[in-house]
DNA sequence: GTAGGGCCTCTAGTCACTAGAGCATCAAGA
DNA sequence: TCTTGATGCTCTAGTGACTAGAGGCCCTAC
């Protein structure tokens, strides 16, 4: 049996975070002790860790959600959660191309000034005027 | 003169954000007509492209609010806007570092399952422990 | 028995908006 | 001039995923 300061300690989540992820039912509701403080078993652990992972790989929180919900059904749960994975993955590769973009725009911008002063401030006219930007970068 | 939704359109920027902006001080307060609705000049509008720009960007309102602070200053105000563009470059590159991983194990995780189904979930599996992955992403 | 660290609940704050209620104003057509 | 529908106003509260703090209780070691 664990405190929530030693799960916390184990999985690197903080102890106000398993709070929270237990207020919105994310995480199941644990025993207490005769003192009224929680106290966590294996499958606490488990659960926990897997919210971690999930959410270090971006999955939102109701993603998790649902990802958690399949677990241990019956039927087509893994096409589920394998559509989930394929969502996020479009996702993520989604928002690197974008930020790519941003980069492309950012280093031209700040190309444009050698840290030195010409008295009017190229980097933020750039910053000011859409219209001089090299590509769209939204 | 513009009307707020007139801003809206033209700048693409969301009525409720302009009255934000103003809120928080970003934007400054512009002048009202006699029925109390606010009215813009061409100050407002450049203003507000200029922010709506610099959030395109991934600039915080807070670096904006500094970008903004800078404008007309004499002195080493371009080698501040340098350093703050500089920063963010540097921002949205680790962003998109930590993104690539992500997108790299999510791959490896959608390639376990063929959409299938074999009674245990691999995605599922994958998902709750990190010891599987391939590289460390976090 | 006591000290200090951990744990409890509850409230409020973060960022950058977004939504809705309930009312006032504006512009265009009849 | 009147009406109508769009637009505007303020105010409050909600979003996601936490984070911080207050004020108090509990546990463990000495």
């Amino acid at each position: 049996m664990f405190s929530i300061g030693q799960l916390s300690k184990a999985t690197g989540v903080k102890v106000p975070t398993i709070r929270y992820y237990e207020e919105i039912g994310l995480l199941p509701e644990p025993g207490r002790n005769a003192g009224n403080q929680r106290r966590y078993g294996q499958d606490g652990m488990e659960a926990l860790g897997f919210i971690k992972h999930a959410r270090d790989l971006g999955f939102s929180l109701e993603d998790i959600k649902a990802l958690m919900g399949l677990d241990g059904q019956l039927g087509d749960d893994c096409a589920e959660a394998d559509r989930l994975a394929r969502s996020q993955l479009r996702n993520v590769r989604a928002r690197i191309a974008r930020l790519e973009r941003l980069a492309n725009e950012l280093e031209r911008i700040s190309h444009l000034c050698d840290g030195g002063n010409g008295g009017c401030c190229k980097v933020l006219t750039a910053l000011g005027d859409h219209s001089q930007c090299a590509g769209a970068h939204d």
